[in-house]
DNA sequence: CCTATTGTTGGACTGTTGTCAAACTTTCAA
DNA sequence: TTGAAAGTTTGACAACAGTCCAACAATAGG
C-alpha cells in the first residue's frame, strides 16, 4: 500500500478541519478515536453501516485535513487522532468539540 | 420583510454549526461579528466582494444553524452572534474557533 | 502458489453548495 | 406617488460530496 500525505501541523487549515468534522460519520469516527486511540477502516464502518470504500473516503478527508494520521501494520491501517498537533494549532478546539458530543 | 425562524438553543446541532463555519466567507462574517457586535448584510458583502444575494444565502445558513440571530430595523437587518446560546450548548467551541482565526 | 482479507481507486448516481443575475418586497424619503 | 435602498427569492450553472459497486493491489496464511 502506498504512503499517504498528511499536512504539516502549521499547514492545517481551520476551515478544512471544521468541514471534516461537520459530517456525522466522520465526527463519529473522531469521537471513537478520542476514546479508543486507534481504529481500522473496517472497525467503525461495519458498526455505522457504511461501505468500506465510503469509509476509505472519509478517512481520506480526515487525513488530508490534518485530523488523523495513519500507521500501516500488515494489511491493516490504524488511524489515530492528531491530538497534539491540533491542540498546538487550534488550542481548545478539539476538546470543545469532543466535549460537545458526549 | 418576513420573520425568520432560528433554532432554539437546545436544538442547535454541532454538525450544522461546524458546517456553517467551514465556509471561509461565513467564518469571516463570524469573526467580524465577534468584534463589531452587529453587521448588516451589505456591510461585509462589499468588503469581501460577494453579491448581496450570496450574502443573503450565507446569513441564512448561519441563522438556520443557530450561529447568528437577526434584528430588523427599518430596511436593514442586523445580525448578531448568538454567543451565549452557543456557549451554553457547546462550551468553549466558539472561543476556540475565534481564537484560531486571530 | 492460491486464497481470503484489508484497504484504495475509478465510475456512476444523486444531492448539496456557492455563486451570480434578475425580479420581487418592503421600507424610507423626497 | 415616485424612486431609491436593503434584502429575499428563484433560476441557472458549475463544482463538490456522500454513497455504493466493481475492479484492483498488497499482504498474510495455509
Amino acid at each position: 500500500m502506498r504512503v499517504f500525505p498528511q499536512p504539516a501541523t502549521e499547514d492545517i487549515q481551520l476551515t478544512e478541519v471544521l468541514h471534516a468534522l461537520s459530517d456525522p460519520a466522520r465526527l463519529e469516527v473522531v469521537t471513537r478515536l478520542a476514546v479508543e486511540r486507534e481504529l481500522t477502516c473496517r472497525g467503525v464502518g461495519d458498526e455505522i453501516g457504511l461501505h468500506k470504500s465510503t469509509m476509505s473516503h472519509h478517512y481520506r478527508v480526515l487525513r488530508e485535513s490534518g485530523v488523523v494520521s495513519s500507521r500501516q501494520e500488515g494489511r491493516q491501517k490504524f488511524m489515530t487522532l492528531r491530538r497534539d498537533d491540533l491542540d498546538a494549532r487550534f488550542p481548545g478546539l478539539l476538546d470543545s468539540i469532543l466535549g460537545a458530543t458526549l
